[in-house]
RNA sequence: GCGCCUGUAGCUCAGCGGAUAGAGCGGCUGCCUUCUAAGCAGUUGGUCGCAGGUUCGAUCCCUGCCAGGCGCGCCA
């Protein structure tokens, strides 16, 4: 079985090496899908200055060559050299009728399986999830389900931040609440009022500030009652976001952790290696690394600061300490961090200095899967502190409490209620962040994100539902559903075309690291499938045969939806 | 000042160097005695920020400009 674009290409190369010869062989076969037939080839245009001859000239005589292969039923040059191409009705029953019978749904495994540590998430200690965490969370989450798909070792690491000069301050801002009070306010999940609180008096009053300065020196040292103390503000965030994990349908478990303050054993011989290889040096009283081809606001080279004047470590140590783990501990092959947009710089410098330093090896691609702002609607940045504060918390139940406004007056059984409202909410805010591509950043709007028409994680859902409400009727289980589909009628034979793409949607988000890819896929499926359902009565089908062919391709188009949402980390209800 | 990102329909966004640039929302018009109307069909709507260049062909690649955002030495 093969994707038809793929298929095309085999055939279109084959052509080309036969009519021009073994150069050509490598030639981009320039497959499209085409608005005049199925699939185009725009090899010809491409090929003809440097064949010298007229490209409809090129095209036709690739054209007579691909006509006879068994997926072709046409092959035309049309306009200037474009060869579009029909592909034969037989084939596309035969694939399609394969895919239903194939477990994996025509989807190969990575013929090269890797190890991959995907770094995603990473809240905060101490500090509330918002809309930001969101998207990373969302997309990493689905990056690492569809590796996971294709056969990849994927390691997750949440890289939280349990660790840093924040922490004086919020220990001593528990101490002076009281311990009970405190873990009261955090797991009633006010954690931002903890959290400014702090920051109010840290700002307001010099004895408290000095104390907090002092409480991180206690911390850093391994003082017993304060990693006491530490410890706890730690596991009861631990609680809180896990809890949101859940809810979402993340992934993430305790055992991904991989905390900042897991590499701190590893800090002090990150700076000694750096230095010893002569990738950094003191500058100004901190060992800095300069990354060549980064310059800071004066011109002068921009360091990533290893061990301030201080002697106390940032981030940038913490992340070259994890990079290193990642290769050299974990045998990773690829690693991807699924971090802000607004750490481009931070995260180039840290790969460069690593490449330099010999602890990133070619043959492991390092990159940054940037997620794009959310803004409010000034455009700028959203803050949780400039005026209305959004939690994640509350979107999700929003989400939720949305969604059981349509469906009150649908369903009487309150559990059932609720477990379809949860469903279709959770699904239409993780679809909205799913279905953009992830770079762009996005004015954060309620009504948008919960949307649930249009394109939306509930149009997927609800052809899902009509789907398994056709079967229901049948009083047929779907997998009992079974070949041959032959998809006669126009809109069957597109819901074919479409489903036999989902690998290649699948290879294409994985080798990106853009779910965004396989939820227009899963989309484009939802809408041939509606299609389809609006034309091509299936249970009404008078013919036995073509019945039981509708039904086939109903099952395939179910279980396609079902795989991919799964993917994407989207539940879906059975009804709706 | 330097670097990175973004600029596509009224709004939110897709768009792999190829033909007439696509969805969703919104607006307008239709469609529920027929497998779930969270749906469907149709319609409205674009100097692809601007100007050059490369190319047979540019929304896409290159250069310059304009606008917005982000980052740029001891927070993470």
């Amino acid at each position: 079985m093969a994707y038809p674009q793929a298929a095309l290409a085999a055939q279109v190369s084959a052509a080309l090496t036969t009519e021009f010869g073994p150069d050509y062989a490598d030639a981009d076969p320039l497959i499209r899908p085409s608005s005049f037939a199925d699939l185009q080839s725009n090899v010809a245009l491409s090929l003809a200055k440097r064949l010298g001859q007229q490209p409809r000239e090129v095209a036709a005589r690739i054209a007579a060559r691909i006509a006879d292969a068994p997926m072709c039923e046409r092959a035309e040059v049309s306009g200037p050299g474009f060869i579009n191409v029909t592909l034969s009705g037989e084939w596309i029953s035969g694939e399609v009728t394969a895919q239903l019978a194939d477990d994996r749904l025509g989807v190969p495994a990575a013929a090269n399986p890797q190890r991959v540590v995907v770094d995603y998430s990473a809240p905060n200690v101490a500090k509330e999830m918002h809309v930001g965490h969101l998207r990373t969370t969302v997309v990493g989450d689905a990056f690492v389900r569809a590796l996971e798909y294709l056969g990849h070792q994927v390691i997750r690491a949440n890289h939280i931040g349990d660790w840093g000069t924040n922490f004086g301050m919020l220990l001593e801002h528990l101490l002076d609440v009281g311990e009970e009070a405190a873990r009261a306010d955090l797991a009633a999940g006010d954690i931002n009022a903890f959290y400014q609180a702090a920051k109010v008096k840290f700002d307001a009053d010099p004895a408290f500030a000095d104390r907090s300065r002092r409480r991180v020196v206690a911390l850093q040292a391994g003082e017993p009652e304060t990693l006491r103390l530490w410890q706890m503000l730690v596991s009861d965030s631990r609680l809180y976001y896990n809890a949101i994990y859940t809810k979402l349908r993340v992934t993430l478990t305790d055992a991904d952790l991989a905390p900042e303050s897991f590499y701190n054993p590893m800090l002090e011989s990150v700076c000694a290696d750096l230095e010893a290889a002569g990738v950094a040096r003191m500058d100004e009283g901190a060992l800095c690394a300069f990354p060549p081809g980064f310059t800071g606001r004066d011109g002068r080279p921009l360091p990533l600061i290893l061990r301030k004047s201080d002697g106390g470590y940032g981030y940038g140590t913490t992340d070259m300490a994890a990079i290193r783990y990642r290769v050299t501990e974990l045998g990773a092959d690829r690693i991807t961090y699924v971090v802000g947009s607004e750490q481009a710089q931070h995260l180039a410098m840290v790969f460069t200095v690593a490449r330099q330093a010999g602890w990133l090896p070619d043959r492991v691609r390092a990159e940054h899967a940037a997620i794009g702002m959310v803004t409010g609607t000034d455009r700028k940045r959203f803050r949780s502190r400039s005026g209305a504060s959004v939690k994640l918390i509350d979107l999700i139940n929003e989400a939720v409490s949305r969604a059981e406004e349509v469906i009150k007056d649908r369903y009487d059984e309150p559990e059932l209620r609720a477990q379809i409202a949860e469903a279709v909410g959770i699904g239409a805010l993780k679809y909205a962040d799913l279905s953009v591509a992830r770079e762009s950043s996005y004015v954060l709007d309620f009504d948008r994100m919960l949307a649930l028409n249009g394109n939306t994680g509930p149009y997927l859902q609800y052809a899902t539902a009509r789907i398994r409400s056709i079967f229901g009727r049948a009083e047929l289980a779907p997998s009992d559903a079974a070949g041959p589909i032959d998809p006669a009628e126009p809109a069957e034979r597109a819901l074919a075309l479409r489903l036999l793409g989902f690998g290649a949607a699948i290879t294409e988000a994985v080798a990106t690291a853009e779910p965004h890819k396989l939820a227009g896929f899963l989309f484009e499926v939802a809408s041939d499938f509606t299609a389809f359902y609006e034309q091509c009565p299936v249970l009404k089908a008078g013919d036995p045969a073509v019945r039981q062919s509708r039904l086939a391709i109903a099952a395939l188009t179910l279980r396609v939806l079902l795989t991919g949402l799964g993917l994407l980390g989207i539940p879906v209800p059975d009804r709706m």
